[in-house]
RNA sequence: UGCCUCGUGGUGUAAUGGUAGCACGAGAGAUUCUGGAUCUCUUUGCCAAGGUUCGAGUCCUUGCGAGGCAGCCA
């Protein structure tokens, strides 16, 4: 398996900075990670998180947190909270240097240059490059669609400086009048055929409570908050190349004496078998077909987070994929390999049988236990070892037991051999039934000469599986996550939630090494032969919680299908 | 429809006018007290057609295809 990769990987944009270095364009860089707080951040956002910050970090600049909340009506303090919890999590350790904060700790918001912001339009009208409308929202789509100039357009200067005033001052009701850019309403871009930027909005603002009747839009507000804040490299999504003209005619109509920012685009991270939308996820939360926004079948950082993925992985993850301009479908394959990649160097390994079936050892003391010795991680000889204890009655996995073999099967089967790992080769003699013909116990005999690590354990057979004493074995409760969706692009056309996976959450009740008892949060294990698993936050001390996080790579699943 | 952008194996990407490489996936084998991991091998690609050039994935033209925008959302 590959390592993962250290160096930071190459691509256009930051060909761009290290240009801009270079030519001397600028001595220190800036970059910003502006969300809007309307809903928790997803894995698309890791991927502009780790663009941002990774950049600030190779090229010792540093990187702001921004809300972009210019929308009160669409925004809360919840998100914020969350979106700075998911931000610090995702970076500490790795760019929390870079971070840039404002002078009180707290992220940087758009509407802390509300008022600036209303000196540029203000500088604007003054300029005769704004002007206030008064068509309604309707009326103006129209005449933008057609071309055609606001009756209002050329008003004087004065008469615009006196209804910016009175829209700021709150005399007129939401919607009655808007400020606008005078541009050209020729223009094939449509984002230059006098767009709004101001409009007016009686409603209370999560930061700035009822200070404002008028709020900037995005064109106008986020041009502007990143020249105030001195940010270098405005990096944002695909869809905002057509405002980048706009971007460009604020900055360069208003006089701006220092050095103007450039935005940049890239395409935004889509994954299959989810849905990454805010509006989508909401209704997935909303409609309560999932537990929350920290449901761990969510693509939500809070989601994977609680499923158990770690930061490194994500941070590894954005590596991988890479940055450019085409709306690339990325296989969640990639997601979990990167996932395998660590934790397989990193997870300890456990005992532990998800669906028991009860196997007795005949030819095995009565009342007798071993301490056997249990490696933690193969992978890494300085995790040491464990004792698991063993006896004559055993759980293992029922689908490590087949009365009818199919071919190729190499676990136990009547009359057949297979090794307990770290334990005895047994042979099933009997298959016990109940009233059903429901299989219900396995009796067996031990090779009690082939104990692991013993003088005559040498003997081979071909297949070794996972099993738990029954006496000792901790109860759990585990939660198997699959994909959320059956089909690989649910956005692709028709109701995304009827394609919702029914068996997206098992939740099976576990057999599992004692050992298990003082599992941590902080740490990944491997349930061997099966998969990678994390405490749940749902966890108490004598009622184990674990998610699974990815199952191992099953060679065996995609063989038995044949 | 207009405008903008983008087309490299199944997927994600590299190449900066000079042998099309990497990763994921898939397939085959070796090995294994995890059907895991590891190792080896294999498969499949420059959207098309012209042009410039000694030489084009790269530059130009045209065509085709895909995505985005056309909110007083961001």
């Amino acid at each position: 398996m590959t390592p993962p990769p250290n160096d930071p990987p190459s691509d256009f944009i930051r060909d761009i900075v290290a240009e801009d270095v270079r030519s001397g364009k600028h001595t220190k860089i800036h970059t910003r990670f502006p969300p809007e707080p309307n809903g928790y951040l997803h894995i698309g956002h890791t991927k502009a998180i780790c663009l941002n910050f990774g950049i600030a970090r190779e090229f010792g600049g540093l990187c702001n947190v921004r809300m972009d909340d210019t929308n009160p009506e669409k925004e809360e303090t919840e998100y914020v909270d969350s979106i700075m919890a998911d931000v610090h999590w995702l970076i500490d350790g790795w760019a929390d240097k870079n971070l840039c904060l404002n002078s009180g700790g707290a992220p940087f918001f758009a509407s802390d240059c509300f008022q600036p912001i209303y000196g540029f339009a203000v500088q604007l009208v003054r300029r005769g490059k704004a002007y206030v409308c008064d068509m309604s929202a309707e009326q103006t789509d129209e005449y933008r669609r057609v071309g055609k100039e606001s009756s209002f357009r050329d008003r004087s200067i004065e008469e615009n400086l006196d209804l910016l005033a009175r829209m700021k001052a709150g005399e007129f009701p939401d919607g009655a009048r808007t400020l606008r850019a005078k541009i050209d309403m020729q223009s094939p871009n449509m984002w230059l055929r006098d767009p709004v930027l101001y409009r007016i909005r009686h409603a209370q603002h999560h930061q700035t409570g009822d200070a404002w009747c008028i709020y900037p839009l995005y064109d106008f507000a986020h041009c502007l908050s990143d020249y105030l804040e001195g940010i270098t490299h405005s990096l944002c999504t695909l869809e905002f190349e057509v405002h980048r003209p706009l971007y460009e005619w604020i900055l360069q109509t208003l006089d701006l004496p220092n050095e103007l920012p450039q935005q940049i685009e890239f395409a935004r991270l889509n994954l299959t078998y989810t849905v990454m939308s805010k509006r989508k996820l909401k209704q997935l939360v909303d409609d309560g077909l999932v537990g929350g926004w920290d449901d761990p079948r969510l693509p939500t950082i809070s989601g994977m987070r609680r499923r158990g993925v770690t930061a490194s992985v994500l941070r590894d993850f954005s590596y991988r994929i890479g940055i450019t301009k085409y709306p690339s479908l990325t296989e969640v394959d990639a997601l979990e390999h990167a996932i395998r990649a660590e934790f397989n160097q990193s997870a300890l390994r456990r005992l532990a049988v998800l669906r028991p079936l009860k196997v007795t050892l005949t030819n095995y003391p009565e009342g007798k236990t071993e301490e056997l010795d249990a490696i933690n991680n193969p992978e890494d000889h300085s995790a040491g070892s464990r004792k698991v204890p063993f006896s004559r009655e055993l759980y293992i996995e029922e689908a490590d037991f087949m009365e009818t073999p199919v071919p190729k099967y190499y676990r136990l089967k009547p009359g057949g051999e297979v090794r307990l790992k770290y334990g005895y080769i047994i042979k099933c003699d009997e298959v016990l039934k109940d009233s059903l013909g429901k299989i219900v116990e396995l009796r067996c005999t031990a090779d009690l000469e082939s104990k692991s690590g013993g003088p005559n354990s040498n003997r081979k057979v071909k297949g070794t599986i996972h099993w738990v004493s029954a006496a000792h074995a901790l109860e759990a409760e585990v939660r198997l996550y699959d994909r959320l969706f059956t089909v690989p692009d649910p956005d692709a056309g028709g109701d995304f939630k009827s394609f919702l996976n029914p068996h997206s959450l098992e939740i099976v009740r576990a057999k599992c090494e004692p050992s298990l008892g003082d599992a941590k949060p902080e740490l990944r294990y491997q349930f061997e032969r099966l998969a990678y698993f994390a405490l749940d936050p749902d966890s108490q001390p004598n009622e184990l919680v674990f998610n699974r996080t990815v199952t191992l790579r099953d060679t065996w699943a995609k063989e038995a299908k044949k």
